[in-house]
DNA sequence: CGCTGTTGCGCAAGCGTTTGCGTTCAGTTT
DNA sequence: AAACTGAACGCAAACGCTTGCGCAACAGCG
C-alpha cells in the first residue's frame, strides 16, 4: 500500500539504516549512495512515517499551540505569525482551540498533548494549576499575553504603561468622567484585565479624579459585549464623556451602541481602544497599538531556541513596544454648559 | 521517565493487552478488572503514546486542516467552528497555514501530512494538481469555499446567486455605473472570484447596462487592497456611483479610501460587501451574509461521517443559505444634475 | 459427566523508524 | 608486509502500543 523505508532500501540495494541516515542528512553515508537514495525515495514518493520516527527517536517535531478562540482577530493573528515560524523550522502545529471553560478544563486534565509534542505555546497565560499541568509535560513552554510566570518564556507588553497612555490622553483632553469597558472573560487568573484596571485607577487618582464604580462595565472582549457594556454606561445618571475599552473589539461594540443612541463620536463621547485591530484604522479608532503578529513570531522563535539548546536558553520575559495611535474617536469634551 | 502501558499493567497485575483493551472500552475485559485498570492508570497519570498507537493501529486520530491565512476573519472563523467539531469527536487538529504561494507549493509537494492524518479539511478549494496530491493520501477529504470537486465533500454557497442579489440591489436603487472590487488572490483556479464576476456581468447585461472594464479593480481580499482598488476606481474619468466588493474586508478598505477622499457613503457612493463580517454591523455595511462558522462545522461533520462509514458516505456538495443584509452603505445615486 | 459455547485474559507478532555497535574494506602508516 | 586507521555500511534491538489467536476456566446443556 504505502511505501516504507524498507521499500526504498530494497530498491536502492542498501539497508534501512542507511536510508534513514541518508535522508536525514546524517554522516556515515557516501555522497554517491546518498544521491541514489534521495532520487529513488523521491521517485517512490516516500515520506517517513512520523508515528514511527517519533516512537523511535522520541522527538515528534510537533508543537502544541493552545489558543482561546482562534476566531478572534488578536489570537488569529498571533497564531498566524507563530505558525509561520514553526513551519519554516520544520515543525508541525497541533492546534487546541479552547473556546469554552469546559473544553479548557478538559484539555488541562486529559492533557492530550502528552507525548505528542516537543514544546507548547500557549496564547494566553495559563493559571497556576494549568501551568503545573503543562510543566509536567517536561517540554519547553512559552506563552504570550500576560505577566511573567516561572518556567515559561513569556512575551507580552507593558499593560500598565499602555493603559496609562490611553487614559492619560483622555484626561489631557479635559475629560473628568471617564468610563472603562473591561473584559474579565471569565478567567480570573489572567493578569491583563487586572493590570489595565490598575493603571486606569492610577491615572484617575493621579489626576485627582474620583473613581466612580458605576463607570466600569464588563464587555467580555467581544463586540457584542462592548455594545452591552456601553449601554450600561449610558444608563447611569451622569454618563461618561469618554470611554476606555480594553480591546478594540469592545470599543467597536461601544461605537455601535453610541450610534444607536444617536450620539456623536467624538463630539458627545470619546472612545479609545486597545490592540490596533486591523480595522481600527478603517473606523478611525484611537487606540493603543501593540505588535500582535510580532509577539507570536517572537514567542515562537524563543521556543525554538529553547528546543535547540535545552540547557543554554533559560525562559525569559520580553516586553514588546506599544504606542498610542491618535485617530478620530477622541476629542475634548463637548461644552454642554454647566453641569 | 514517563509512564507506559506496561507500567500500568504491572501495577494492576494484568497484561498490557488487557490494559489497552480496558482503556479503549473494548470488550473482553471484566468490569471489575476494567475499573481497577482505570483507577490505577489515572493515579499514575498514564496517557497512551499517540505515536505508538498510531503506528500499531494505523489510525492517527488527527485531522489535517489546510488554511490560507488563519489571521483573516473568514478563515479564522471557519477554522474555529471546524476545530470544535473535531476535538469534540476526539480528533486532534494539525494546522497548516499556507499564507504564501511558496509555502502552499511546498506543502503540496512535500505532503507533510502523509501518514500523519486520518482525513484532510481544506478551507480553500485546491486546484487540480493539489487535489491530485491530496487524493494520493488515500484519506477522506473535505473542503469549504469553492465549487464541486470530484472526490471531495465540499460545502459552500451559491456565489452566483449571492452576487446577483447584491448587484441587483444596486441596480434597483437606480445605479448605472457600478464598479466591482474583486480578489484574485493569486490563485487562478479558485472558482469564487470567477463565479462572482460572472454574476456581476450577468446582472449588468440583464439590466441593459454596458460593462465598463475600467470599473473593475483587484483588491486582493484585504483591507489595504480594497483601499487601493477604490482609489483606482475613483481615478477613472467617470467614477462609479456604487461599488460591489467581493469581500467585506475589501469593502471596508473601500470605505476608508472614500473617507480619505471626503466622499460621503452612501450619498456619493454606495458600497456593498460580501460575507457579513463580524464588524460589518458596526460599520453599517450592506452585505451578502453567509454562514461562515456554519460552513466550517458542517464540513467537519461530513468529514467525520465519512471517517465513520468509509463506504456508505460518498462525498457530496452542499450549499448553505445566503441573504442580502441591508444596512447603511447603500442608497439611490445622488442626483448630481445632468452628467 | 462429557460436550459445546462463552467469557476473560495472556502471548507474541507486528507497526516503521532510529541508533549503538560491529563488520568490512580501502587507504595510510610503520 | 603487517598493523592500524577511519569511513561506509549492515544488524538487531529498541520505541510503546494494538490485535489475532490460543488457552484456560466456567456455565449451561442434554
Amino acid at each position: 500500500m504505502t511505501v516504507s523505508i524498507t521499500d526504498v532500501a530494497r530498491a536502492t540495494g542498501v539497508s534501512a539504516s542507511t536510508v534513514s541516515r541518508a535522508l536525514r542528512g546524517q554522516p556515515g553515508v557516501s555522497d554517491e549512495v546518498r544521491d541514489r537514495i534521495t532520487t529513488i525515495a523521491a521517485r517512490l514518493g516516500y515520506t517517513a512515517s512520523r508515528s514511527a520516527s517519533s516512537l523511535a527517536s522520541g522527538r515528534t517535531f510537533t508543537i502544541g499551540v493552545v489558543v482561546p478562540y482562534v476566531g478572534r482577530w488578536f489570537f488569529g493573528t498571533v497564531l498566524d505569525a507563530a505558525e509561520r515560524v514553526f513551519s519554516a523550522a520544520g515543525y508541525d502545529v497541533l492546534l487546541y482551540n479552547l473556546g469554552s471553560p469546559e473544553t479548557r478544563k478538559r484539555f488541562f486534565t486529559k492533557m492530550p498533548v502528552r507525548k505528542r509534542v516537543d514544546a507548547v505555546l500557549s496564547l494566553l497565560i495559563p493559571d497556576e494549576e494549568e501551568s503545573f499541568a503543562l510543566r509536567s509535560l517536561g517540554v519547553p513552554l512559552a506563552t504570550t499575553v500576560g505577566g511573567p510566570r516561572p518556567g515559561f518564556t513569556v512575551v507580552g507588553i507593558d499593560d500598565h504603561a499602555g493603559t496609562e497612555s490611553a487614559v492619560r490622553h483622555l484626561v489631557n483632553l479635559g475629560h473628568r468622567r471617564i468610563g472603562m469597558i473591561s473584559g474579565s472573560s471569565g478567567l480570573q487568573h489572567w493578569t491583563t484585565p487586572v493590570e489595565r484596571r490598575r493603571a486606569y485607577l492610577d491615572v484617575l487618582a493621579d489626576a485627582g479624579i474620583e473613581h466612580d464604580p458605576a463607570l466600569e462595565a464588563d464587555g467580555d472582549y467581544t463586540v457584542e459585549g462592548g455594545e452591552r457594556a456601553m449601554m450600561e454606561l449610558l444608563a447611569v445618571s451622569r454618563p461618561p464623556t469618554a470611554v476606555f475599552a480594553q480591546s478594540d473589539e469592545m470599543a467597536m461594540g461601544a461605537l455601535r451602541a453610541l450610534r444607536r443612541h444617536r450620539l456623536k463620536v467624538p463630539d458627545d463621547v470619546s472612545v479609545v481602544g486597545f490592540d490596533d485591530h486591523e480595522l481600527a484604522d478603517v473606523i478611525g479608532l484611537t487606540t493603543v497599538a501593540q505588535p500582535v503578529a510580532g509577539q507570536g513570531a517572537e514567542a515562537a522563535r524563543l521556543l525554538l531556541r529553547q528546543l535547540d539548546e535545552p540547557e543554554a536558553e533559560p525562559p525569559r520575559h520580553v516586553q514588546m513596544p506599544i504606542r498610542l495611535v491618535l485617530r478620530e474617536t477622541t476629542a475634548p469634551p463637548y461644552p454642554r454648559g454647566p453641569q
